[in-house]
DNA sequence: GCCCAGGTATAAA
DNA sequence: TTTATACATGGG
């Protein structure tokens, strides 16, 4: 892979399992916006960046080469080898060769834990538009305005929001969990910075302390901004797809789920659920209206 | 109008 | 311990 620079682009050349579509459309963030064909805009770490995609070609603005070293380059998890995840968690198992043949350009993003954790709790029991609905009006009520979109908003800042405020975002029954999510980092009951020496079975109880933190909540968080490329979130497409490729058509629960995922997919096991969520969810597999291709 | 969505808390059995 | 239900909202 090759890197050229000017000013404020960056382009990328030549990358492998790369592709921005499935990246960010795969469910793991929310902060994006479509612009045209392989082409977004995204706003993480206090900042907007658009992406364009040509074929193995990436390119980047605003973007310093500083920026990207400091903030793109593991935000993007650009220095994994996605071959090889690929071609570990799919040796022996045709399903998750299609899986992975289907959403082979899916990168797992490394975000910010709070970010991260509070979008997280908004999409319990929510669809994916109206997660972004969401966060959006947050953060242009609360956060920073960048000039082309509004920033996250801090700790600090979001704690200007009373739960009634919040549940005027139209966030509904989230609001209160939002809120007690909030007073519990504050008052430093529940640390989600230093987590690189917790194992994931600690942080799920340490993360589950808040209120409408659940498993799956718990588990999407550790995956998408922990670096727990362990845990499976199984969510109803996961599930889904599980039960009818897997489990032989069979209904069956969570944890043997997660026993089967941890036992096949091991330490992977994050990658190979993500890669089926797409593929279940795109496809709508295990629905009346399963698209076939 | 109905069903569903990257679930969880709570009550009841 | 497991199972049932409420929860806010909006897209399909």
């Amino acid at each position: 892979m090759n890197l050229r620079e000017n000013d404020t682009t960056i382009i990328l050349e030549k990358t492998n399992n790369f592709n921005i579509e499935q990246i960010l459309e795969c469910g793991q963030c929310f902060r994006f916006e479509k612009l045209g064909d392989m082409h977004y805009k995204i706003i993480a770490f206090g900042r907007v960046l658009y992406i364009k995609q040509e074929n193995d070609t990436i390119i980047m603005y605003p973007c310093t080469a500083e920026d990207y070293e400091n903030i793109w380059r593991s935000y993007f998890d650009m220095d994994r080898d996605y071959d090889e995840i690929i071609r570990r968690i799919s040796q022996n198992d045709s399903i998750m060769q299609s899986a992975c043949e289907y959403a082979k350009g899916i990168r797992i993003l490394a975000q910010q834990p709070y970010e991260c954790l509070l979008s997280f709790i908004i999409s319990q029991n929510n669809n994916i538009p109206r997660i972004k609905g969401i966060i959006s009006r947050m953060s242009e009520k609360y956060g920073v305005d960048l000039g082309e979109g509004y920033a996250f908003p801090t700790l600090e800042q979001l704690n200007a929001a009373t739960e009634e405020d919040l549940f005027g975002l139209r966030m509904g029954f989230r609001a209160k969990y939002i809120r007690d999510c909030l007073d519990r980092l504050t008052a430093k009951e529940v640390d989600i910075e230093n987590t690189d020496r917790l194992t994931a079975e600690e942080l799920l109880s340490e993360l589950t302390k808040i209120k409408g933190v659940g498993q799956k909540v718990a588990e999407c968080t550790m995956l998408f901004s922990m670096g727990k490329r362990e845990v499976f979130p199984t969510d109803v497409w996961v599930k889904r797809v599980m039960e009818q490729l897997y489990f032989n058509g069979e209904e069956t629960d969570i944890k043997t789920i997660h026993s089967f995922a941890r036992d096949k997919w091991g330490e992977l096991a994050g990658y190979a659920q993500q890669y089926l969520f797409y593929y279940a969810r795109t496809l709508k597999i295990g629905t009346d209206k399963e698209k076939t291709k």
